[in-house]
DNA sequence: ATTAATATTCTACATTTGTAGAATATATTC
DNA sequence: GAATATATTCTACAAATGTAGAATATTAAT
């Protein structure tokens, strides 16, 4: 099962407030809010589909995200690269690198950052 | 106007293809193939949303892409870029080298392909 | 306690998606 | 040309999605 459009929007504001109360939810969202309804209705479909639990305090919910960003994203990821580079994750960093335009000084970070995996592999 | 998973799919054999006849299409997918309509459905779909065409020979359409794989990738892969990463390439880049395993050698390869976009940032 | 604000549940409904049958048009083969 | 295979159009329908009103429960404020 998987979030849909809207669903990954608000995961996304409780991934950023790790935890939170309907009102903080609405809050996060920029003019025109959605109506309340809209965002319980998410939220409810969301609980069902596994994605978000919550505590009770009395008869209001804290919400919190079952799923962590990252391991949600790279299954995305994953996805995308096995539908779009065969599966090829070096077929896909090339394309990033080159489509995604990344400044000198991304570049140079990115640089770093592979050359840290590097030196974590040859441990 | 997007493209939904199935369709998804169904452009990807396009892409491989450059052009293809209903037939060959219907030939791309593994088993179980779907129904010719359900494929003619979403070509259909697809030609009104202005992302395939055909040209007709005889009553027969050979389709093709109308838009290229990669401009729909980066559109596709700035969407989850802005969604997941506030819109920081740089954040992503860091988080898809440490989350998805490549292998030694690839990430050799991806550190070269860096170096070379950054002379090329230089020129 | 009464009122006002909020949260939750239920219900609803238009769109989009996944999937394909029926009917029809066309092309191919014997 | 009659039979067969194939493509296209039309119609259909269940599930998922985006969105929210009505009704209700609960909490906070006066």
């Amino acid at each position: 099962m998987n979030l849909s459009k809207s669903e990954e929007q608000l995961m996304n504001y409780l991934w950023k407030l790790e935890k939170a109360f309907m009102r903080d939810l609405l809050e996060a969202f920029s003019e025109p809010k959605p109506a309340t309804t809209t965002v319980a209705t998410l939220l409810k479909r969301m609980t069902d589909k596994g994605f978000v639990g919550y505590k009770k305090y009395g008869s209001v919910r804290e919400y919190y995200p079952l799923v962590n960003k990252s391991e949600y994203f790279s299954k995305h990821l994953n996805g995308l690269i096995k539908n779009f580079f065969n599966n090829s994750a070096a077929q896909f960093a090339s394309f990033f690198t080159s489509e995604t335009n990344l400044t000198a000084e991304e570049l140079e970070e990115l640089k770093k950052i592979v050359e840290r995996q590097i030196q974590k592999k040859k441990l």
